[in-house]
DNA sequence: ACACATAACTCGGAATCCGATATATCGGAC
DNA sequence: GTCCGATATATCGGATTCCGAGTTATGTGT
């Protein structure tokens, strides 16, 4: 029933990224890019190749949906995208991933390990 | 002097796991590849294509050097590689921005803390 | 009216991925 | 001593992904 999410991990940063931007609130295109910009404050930009291209593979695999248009929304250009649960899941799956590897290059980075001064 | 570590982030998957790999100890690319499988409980296997292609680089961008030939090694086929100290930092400035992300995300996906029961 | 930011999207060369395959050695079982 | 699976490095090439440059068009502020 559920699909195997193992089989998606590890994420690509492109995807990781544009999984977290999606995260918090449904967003647009033009939104993800953004934020994906402002949470690695400029150094890391998604250009819009790698957004299309990403976002109908998220799309397809079904991770992802677009929003019917919004009733009260001003600019009509817009697309939103929000999380299916199964992204939510994944998404979760992986940052736990990462932060055991986060922890564990900790303890090898940190090789000296000084007692309470 | 000192090469702009920004650009080579993100880390793909594939390289990220190489140089936390190194960062222990020098190991062998079959032992590279081990190390990958058995850290993340064998859910993520580093083909050889893979390996060596992403080897070939952070050797050219001087990331990663081979080492001579081991005085005691007992199997001569074995070729050790080591992290130069511009890897290290890197990896630490890697490390430092996926604890970040990590910390972001799990903002966003716990965003309904309840209280003792 | 003008300029710039916003917004979605396309295109195609470059880079990367990655399993299949090749070649050879090591180590233990028998 | 021979057999065999694990060890070890490496190449090849199709498939996939990356990713900026460019396109079209709308919103917004002056």
């Amino acid at each position: 029933m559920e699909p195997d999410l193992n089989q998606y991990l590890p994420l690509s940063p492109a995807v990781l990224h544009i999984l977290l931007a999606l995260s918090g609130e449904d967003r647009h295109g033009y939104a993800i890019m953004q934020e994906i910009a402002r949470q690695s404050a400029g150094r890391y930009k998604l250009g819009p190749g790698t957004l299309y291209d990403n976002l109908e593979k998220l799309l397809e695999k079904g991770l992802v949906r677009e929003l019917p248009r919004r009733p009260g929304e001003e600019d009509p250009r817009r697309r939103y995208y929000r999380l299916t649960d199964t992204a939510k899941k994944l998404l979760a799956t992986e940052i736990e991933r990462l932060d055991s590897l986060v922890r564990e290059a900790r303890g090898r980075l940190r090789p000296h390990p000084r007692r309470a001064t």
